[in-house]
DNA sequence: CCAAAATAAGGAAATATTCCCATGCTTTAT
DNA sequence: ATAAAGCATGGGAATATTTCCTTATTTTGG
């Protein structure tokens, strides 16, 4: 593939997005560089503007990573996606290849490695962080991922999932996703009833556990 | 103080009884060794033998070892209580000497260190353990304990809050501290609202970031 | 000793959750 | 191809939980 490549970036922080947009353009390999702040301006921009591969971040308001992941390739099932996250845990792999991603790299890779797996996300290949496909090799043989009980849930669980998780309330997390509040409801009963707890702090737990909580526990005592 | 001591051992696991016992035994020092597997236990033992000094994990079923420790002190305000704890955060040092407990060491102390400190402790001083004191030290002077928020809990908003971060329902608690539901609830409202939360997963995640809850986040992933 | 804070708990009203149901849509076996 | 299974979505009714207010005792700090 020598033409050059059309970039949808989308990330919720216009910094970060304005950091990669410069970085990426030093490359002669990428042409335009498209951006949106979450997923449903994402949708609507992959229309108008067909771009070669789109770069996501998964954190961000609105509908969310995965979800846009699914409404990207439902509108196009040959659309190519690099998720680019700050998370290396293999939940979140599984679950974005899963949705449709045809990569996945995470952000403290050194940055040829972007433009490496924008290349070869574009030209119709896959590009897995190394480290973290080494580790999925690994497990899909153990026939674990890291996430046991969570691999139960079905994909708009493991949303919802996520958000309880990181503190929302159902009616929070209902808007999020645009759904009903009884929706999601029933998605959270439905969650507990899977993995087999009764209460939202067990969920934190679980998820926490699971590297799928945002604040986890860094911080120094001094 | 030449004469001997005669120590209380407060711990749910039996085999974790029994090593300390027969490791304390070794010490010319100590006499007799009684053991309670619960707080409630203690509190009773404790009357009927009169030892000089009772050493007390923190995380045991029943009303567990903050309460154990107020109950201890509310029967005998002269009570010597050394908190042998596996926990090295600093809000569990904190609320024990706030509860009255003498000392506070946790297990991954060297063994001797224990006899040390219950010498001192039974002979009537304390014993906290020197790296957590140090911190303790640093903080006090700058005014934090680690758990800026959790700091505003009363006592007993404490208990609850430890508990429902670790995934126990509003009764099961309630049950725990043989407190009626409705006060549970009371004061988990409080809770919610001193740390200016909505739900129990945000609850578990400030637990969670303050060491506190059980489940840390330390497996490895292979 | 007094004021303030903590503890405990009940009742009524407001909210939230569960459970069951129905629908439409995929996916997947036979 | 057709049936079965699973998913996503939500309504309604019955429950359960939580809030908010109130009251009473106890503890504690000055």
């Amino acid at each position: 593939m020598t033409a050059k490549i059309d970039v949808l970036l989308v990330d919720d922080h216009a910094v970060v997005r304005a950091g990669y947009k410069a970085y990426l353009s030093l490359s002669d390999k990428i042409r335009t560089i498209y951006e949106a702040e979450r997923g449903e301006t994402a949708c609507q921009l992959y229309n108008q503007y067909q771009p070669h591969i789109v770069i996501m971040d998964l954190s961000m308001p609105g509908i969310g990573g995965f979800e846009s992941i699914r409404r990207l390739i439902n509108r196009d099932s040959n659309c190519k996606i690099l998720v680019f996250s700050i998370h290396n845990e293999l939940v979140y792999v599984t679950r974005a290849i899963k949705a449709g991603a045809k990569g996945y790299i995470t952000k403290n890779n050194a940055p040829e490695t972007l433009v490496e797996a924008v290349c070869r996300v574009a030209s119709g290949g896959t590009y897995i962080d190394p480290t973290l496909a080494q580790q999925l090799a690994i497990n899909a043989a153990s026939n674990r991922d890291g996430s046991d009980q969570i691999k139960q849930l079905s994909p708009r669980e493991f949303d919802v999932f996520c958000l309880l998780a990181n503190g929302l309330t159902t009616r929070k997390a209902a808007e999020r996703l645009c759904l009903s509040y009884k929706t999601v409801c029933n998605h959270t009963t439905a969650i507990k009833d899977k993995l087999g707890i009764k209460t939202l702090a067990e969920l934190a737990l679980v998820a926490t556990r699971h590297g799928i909580t945002d604040q986890p526990i860094n911080e120094s005592m001094g």
